[in-house]
DNA sequence: GAAGATACGGAGCGGCTACTCCGGTTGTCA
DNA sequence: TGACAACCGGAGTAGCCGCTCCGTATCTTC
């Protein structure tokens, strides 16, 4: 792969999380091209169909989510580490994470493209979850898929009433054992 | 207004609803308009735009969920008919409730259109909440908005992962007050 | 620095979609 | 039942968008 080739890609990547992100999947690759300062055929040929882009965009967020995760594992008190990686997620921008949604909306077939990067993020989520509730920070009867999807509901629940909302800390308040409160 | 044009401005509203609940905001005039069994010319005499139908389904969908709303304050335990609302808001069809989502993300500037329908559900669930706080069955720091933000976040969470999943009961349960369980 | 491979740009094509327009039909009222 | 107005149907129009294609430019290798 050749230098520059490389570099328009991740430009062209760049740009459609931004676009995308601003102006809804029905945004342009033309728009894209522009945004990224190069022309179309270079977008339909790194990423053959729109499809492919809007899948790429996914998986590149979901790969770094990942990231974030993983780093907190490491350091840190468990249940801190755990919340913490929520409220960086949620806080991030909640535009981004609603973006898997629209994709579904506009009835695109998400699944088996993210398969590979969805496990690792689930992987990654579920040692943070594990040693979480070891600690008593998190109730025990919840998994890494509820956790998944309360994630992706309290994203949602900021982009529709604004970052300045308290709604996802109440709703991980939900994931909290009874009697402890943070 | 004529009786055969009352009725079919409501089958193509509830065509509307059915085709853009099955395959998202991007589904043609032309597909609601079948299935509603008029032209497409009935469709567009009834909704000057596009733009004016999701609205109009959209409008319809709040009204019907502030009717419920307000039908549940009369009867029952006060913390039971909050969450039962709740429940059976998700429950009823998590993807309907995505809608306004979508719109969004395609662009869609829904406020204006929906403020007045908006008002009269906010004001239905405040009655809802209010009787359930002073009857100490949802935590007395939440406010009628919170509680429709966590809504819709729930609704998310179940369209994302499926209509078995526990996470709008893990969702709600954030509402509650940290000693009591439900 | 020459030659081959690789990548770029963007005009153009086909198809789809929101929307219009008007001849025909149906409901309404005296 | 007749006459008028309201309404319907759907072919047609304009414009947009995803995608292709190929002449040109850029990178790489020896």
């Amino acid at each position: 792969m050749r230098a520059d080739a490389r570099r328009n890609r991740g430009r062209v990547l760049e740009a459609a999380e931004a676009v995308f992100a601003e102006h809804g999947v029905g945004a342009s690759t033309e728009e894209v091209a522009r945004r990224a300062g190069v022309g179309i055929g270079t977008v339909f040929r790194h990423f053959p169909t729109k499809e492919a882009l809007l899948e790429a965009v996914l998986v590149e967020r979901m790969r770094r989510l990942a990231d974030v995760a993983r780093e907190r594992v490491g350091g840190g008190e468990p249940g801190e580490a755990f919340f913490g990686f929520l409220e960086l997620v949620v806080g991030q921008s909640a535009t981004k994470n609603a973006f898997a949604g629209a994709l579904a909306g506009a009835g695109v077939d998400v699944e088996s493209a993210v398969a590979e990067v969805g496990r690792e993020l689930w992987a990654a989520v579920e040692v943070l979850l594990a040693r979480a509730q070891e600690a008593g920070a998190v109730r025990p009867d919840v998994g890494a898929g509820e956790v998944i999807a309360v994630l992706v509901g309290a994203s949602r629940a900021v982009e529709y009433a604004g970052a300045g909302s308290r709604a996802a800390q109440v709703i991980f308040d939900g994931l909290r054992p009874r009697e402890a409160t943070g």
